[in-house]
DNA sequence: GTGTAAATGATAATATTTTTCATTTACAGC
DNA sequence: GCTGTAAATGAAAAATATTATCATTTACAC
């Protein structure tokens, strides 16, 4: 099950933030589509119908959708930054370094990795960044 | 045992690359500490001893040392790229989300689930990224 | 040495992200 | 429903980061 708009905005809520237009609408153009979206791609397909919403004001939604994690931010090799609905279940990606397609994929558990380097460090952990990347199908055959 | 300057240079030679004095001060620079420079910092550090050095190669040594695999390139939350020298044995990072102190960590195989990727997708899997993001000892006290 | 392709520095161009600030607006409290 | 207020917005500028251009220099194979 993929985080709802409007859990999302009951989200928003919970943290003082106001629930402004401008935000149900980068919301729902991220949610609109699995892929992962660049700041630009985002300010690009809300501009078509909605030409007053700024660039700004997509950056500055973006930190606070990503902070609370309801997006999630990923760094893919060459474009650093890029965006996708945040799935409840934790999960993680596989990127295409040619096409650039990511698949999610989940059921990978890392804790036990996390509370050795917790106990052998001493950091108290966030959170981790996985991403695995690679050649699709696709992209294997058009050599 | 770490990536030598002189290994590096060996490397830069077999593909065909130049090895030039502005390289050599560039991969002394990186190689010189364990910490994870940006460009900018590389660029910084570089310029103290040899002003004449410009930004561009900076970038440009980059590519090449990354693409190479040299040095070792890291996606931080915020900023993004910085590099270190590329330790012989694969490993991963663990980053201060307040600080910023970065702590390699190795001894962590992520072969079967990248077995598992390729059988289930038919990526051809070429590397991956993993890192930890938390708060180290010393920024848990200062809070 | 010499020739040549590659690399460099300087600079401009482009891209990306953050600030600033006057104006507008969501929404809590009535 | 009004009203006050802190938060959010758009527009523009500023700050950062990265890449391209090009004339000149240089590493290194021969």
């Amino acid at each position: 099950m993929r985080l709802t708009e409007r859990r999302i905005a009951v989200a928003l809520r919970q943290h003082g933030y106001k629930l402004t237009p401008q935000r149900r609408v980068v919301i729902r153009a991220i949610a609109s589509t699995p892929d992962h979206l660049t700041p630009a791609a985002i300010y690009q397909k809300v501009h078509q119908d909605h030409p007053t919403i700024g660039l700004a004001t997509i950056y500055r939604t973006l930190d606070i959708l990503a902070r609370l994690e309801l997006i999630c931010e990923l760094h893919a090799g060459g474009s650093c930054r890029s965006y996708t609905i945040g799935a409840p279940e934790h999960h993680h990606h596989l990127i295409c370094s040619n096409c650039g397609e990511v698949i999610d994929f989940a059921g990978y558990d890392l804790s036990p990795l996390e509370q050795r380097l917790s106990r052998e460090t001493g950091f108290e952990i966030e959170g981790h960044l996985l991403e695995f990347i690679g050649r699709c199908q696709n992209c294997q055959k058009n050599d």
